[in-house]
DNA sequence: TTGTAAGCGTTATCAC
DNA sequence: GTGATAACGCTTACAA
């Protein structure tokens, strides 16, 4: 692989020159900028980021840490992220963590080691201890004290799903959410809001026993058999919020299998927006993130670290998508 | 942060020997050892990777060129890449190309750029023109010359589904697919050998006048209405392969809406396993790809690639999956 | 307008 | 056992 040194030896200049022209920084006189294009082509020369990156002190990489990208929302997260810092320089490198605290922190040391410039975290183990807050550290739905983070409006998402259900006149509410989300749950996440906004709204317009589920996190895999267990005794609700599409689907299909007709004697919300379940029998009434503008504030946040611009979080709008189930 | 010279001053050492000891290279006295050690700890040294990258030119990251990433086998095999490589120090880079040749090509250049190691490419683009054919490309799916590539028994799938379709008595056939792995198209994928597996195999038991729809490719993302409109007049058919799960999912709703039962009256196979749909209704029965073993392959290749080795092309051997369509 | 040389933080070769 | 020192390939003062 040719160097800038070949270069500058084969056009008959000096490796700063070389450097100029490439970077297009400084002033060559252009029959000079001319020798050396043609020795960059003839040498097929590619300078080496390796070394740009050493002497410029940063790579333009950034590791994102997710609990898994097949999870549906994390993975159109991750494209619409991917995308996003595409645009402005940068890249991902993607850690599934599968929830496993080693492994996050594998990702997180690679900023002391500079593998990486910055680092996007999604995750609901305990790693507070383990941030070193004077790194580039950017978390998703969840609060480090002094880390900037991201999240959607968890609870107005609540809140939207409690008077949307309200006003097509359901009676009886049910939650349905994994505990690391719960009111048992040690970690308080933002996702827990979406539970939260809703039982609050619904008890301030008078709304009591709302039926809480919570069943156990693990991998964001949830089966049907699982869930269809916790509710098979509450065929009386008739206003279900769950905290993702994927639970809402599966519960759609649990009622009817109880004989239910949805919507007509329930009603079901999801979260995440329906998107990713549009062929997949009914399109899901879903409180919609907008991964897009979640991906803008995150790419902001690492052009700002860079820029030495300091961060505030940001709390990104929700809305509902309105489709068959409510 | 602290350098390995910092580190050096501390423990009144010379750098070469810090480095020995931080690498467990050579041979250090036990006393010194200590001391380094100790100066490590108290400065929380970490060895900027991008310098040690540097002289080792190398840097342990693996470019994945895919369509998209929220494709669910795409994603699937994605995660198993991801997780397979992190076991062997190697991290992933993601490049969510959306078909574009000009995003496929910025990260196929980093391999000249050094930012990456090796590259993984999944495309159905006509990049052959494009690649360095001296750089550590392993193609998955997708045969280029002197390229190694991996690919499932795409053949051998399409085989098996005919061969399971004729043993449970059908006897009017179906192939779904999009135009890029069809009869017309000027790329020729390995992928394309599903519609040819399955129509050869029909073929050689004495059936013809199998159906064939080719609708258009465009992201990988395929809609209900359109399969709708192309198949509402096939009412006969009794046997049914479709180039993925999601179309599979997508054509059991149409039938059953045209009044058919299945897998009573018209059997479904899909491709890629049936993992991603087992709680939306019915599973799908399919064939399934190992992303695993699939993930091996390609990380044994991109080790081989450092190693020197030369690197086979490998074929991954595929298996039928029964689920409730067929 | 251009070239020399220092520096980025490592590893590895060689003397000592 | 250990420590200078020369790479690695680039950018950027600073001098010319």
């Amino acid at each position: 692989m040719a160097t800038i040194k070949d270069v500058a030896k084969l056009a008959g200049v000096g490796i700063a020159t070389v450097s100029r022209v490439i970077n297009n920084s400084g002033y060559v006189k252009t029959e000079t900028r001319e020798k050396i294009e043609k020795a960059v082509k003839d040498l097929s020369f590619k300078p080496n980021e390796i070394a740009r990156n050493m002497t410029l002190q940063k790579n333009d990489i950034v590791a994102f840490i997710l609990p898994n990208s097949t999870h549906l929302f994390f993975g159109e997260l991750l494209y619409s992220v991917e995308e996003e810092l595409f645009k402005y320089g940068y890249k991902v490198m993607l850690c599934n963590s599968s929830e496993k605290i080693e492994k996050e922190l594998v990702y997180l040391n690679m900023l002391r080691n500079k593998i990486v410039d910055a680092v996007i975290l999604l995750t609901n183990n305990d790693v507070e201890s383990y941030l070193d807050k004077s790194l580039p550290i950017i978390s998703f739905d969840r609060r480090f004290t002094n880390v900037p983070f991201v999240a959607s409006d968890n609870y107005g998402g609540g809140v939207l799903a409690a008077n949307y259900l309200i006003s097509k006149g359901c009676k009886k509410f049910m939650f349905i959410g994994d505990d690391a989300q719960g009111i048992h749950s040690h970690v308080m996440t933002e996702v827990s809001k979406r539970r939260v906004g809703f039982i609050e709204t619904l008890e301030q317009h008078g709304f009591h026993d709302i039926i809480n589920i919570e069943y156990p996190l693990g991998d964001y895999v949830v089966t049907k058999e699982m869930i269809k267990d916790l509710v098979k005794d509450y065929r009386d609700v008739d206003g279900i919020f769950t905290v993702s599409d994927a639970v809402a689907h599966s519960i759609v299909q649990i009622y009817e299998e109880m004989g239910k007709n949805v919507p007509n004697n329930v009603k079901v919300i999801g979260y995440d927006g329906g998107r990713s379940f549009l062929n997949f029998g009914k399109k899901i009434t879903s409180i919609n993130q907008d991964t897009n503008a979640i991906a803008i504030k995150i790419r902001q946040m690492i052009v700002n670290y860079r820029m030495q611009i300091p961060n505030v979080s940001q709390i990104v709008p929700v809305t509902i998508s309105k489709g068959d189930t409510a």
